[in-house]
DNA sequence: ACATTGACCTGGGAGC
DNA sequence: TGCTCCCAGGTCAATG
């Protein structure tokens, strides 16, 4: 379910309540996720203090005393801020317990989440070391885009959503930043113009920034770490929509299915 | 080196 | 009501 901006809606919202604050107690009740969480997790993180929460791409960075923790929220998962009277759902896999007694709670139904940690440099970790730029810092640049495009076969939207390349543009934001430069998302990368990819990138950064600001985007049940919802779902030009009128032309939203995930856009606006 | 596909897992909704 | 099938916001690993 998140991207990078329900990623960082989340980061915000639980940092307040967690930064600084001393580890207590460490619940575990499902090891296995993407990866299994080692099972010496809960002694490891015993009385360590959580001094900064960091996101690099869709990785939540917790950064103790002696090493990271690192919580990737996958596809279903989410981090709650919740109290000891607040019953435990479900697929409540892991508790942290912080020294003013509030709990961090990670929560997955579809377990393809991920909590691992590491007293390495967290930028050498094997799974952020080959990460491209933020898409919200300035390495992320058209020049960048352009150069790196060149020659590639693969469809523009593959592209902009393989991590190699640029981070934290999932399905959803890939779409609607497509969308907004008038690029058919089966444009070959190589063939992006140069004027086009002046105008995508800046388009990445301000969906990707407009998101942030509206909390995410809910499609079925994101909620950040006060249980609400996100609200950019209202702003989605074309994702899941369909068979709906194109809100800039009229004309009827396409889809089809892209590297295995649902793909849509305006045939009038975007053409190939 | 690059491109494509399968795999991981559960839950919800559509259709019968 | 209940069964089956398809779909879902991610991304690593294996294959060609």
């Amino acid at each position: 379910m998140p991207e990078l901006p329900e990623v960082e809606t989340t980061r915000c919202g639980i940092t307040p309540h967690v930064k600084g604050q001393k580890i207590s107690q460490v619940t575990i009740r499902h090891f296995q996720l993407r990866w299994p969480i080692q099972d010496d997790l809960a002694s490891v993180l015993q009385l360590q203090t959580i001094h900064s929460i960091e996101r690099r791409a869709k990785y939540l960075l917790f950064k103790c005393d002696s090493g990271t923790l690192i919580i990737h929220l996958g596809m279903s998962g989410s981090l709650q801020i919740v109290s000891e009277s607040d019953p435990i759902a479900k697929h409540a896999h892991l508790d942290i317990r912080c020294g003013n007694d509030l709990i961090l709670r990670f929560t997955d139904p579809r377990r393809f989440g991920a909590v691992l940690w590491t007293s390495e440099p967290i930028e050498q970790h094997t799974l952020l070391k080959h990460l491209g730029p933020e898409p919200l810092s300035d390495d992320f640049s058209a020049d960048y885009l352009y150069k790196i495009t060149r020659n590639r076969r693969t469809t523009i939207k593959t592209f902009i959503m393989n991590g190699q390349h640029v981070v934290g543009v999932g399905n959803i934001y890939a779409n609607e930043a497509l969308f907004l430069a008038g690029i058919h998302p089966k444009t070959l990368a190589g063939k992006l113009s140069k004027k086009k990819s002046e105008c995508l990138v800046p388009v990445i950064k301000n969906v990707l920034k407009k998101a942030i600001e509206a909390g995410g985007t809910t499609l079925k049940d994101f909620r950040n770490s006060d249980g609400k919802p996100g609200y950019f779902a209202q702003q989605l030009h074309v994702y899941g929509r369909e068979g709906e009128a194109c809100t800039q032309c009229g004309t009827a939203i396409s889809h089809y299915k892209e590297a295995q995930r649902a793909t849509y856009f305006c045939p009038e606006c975007q053409p190939r």
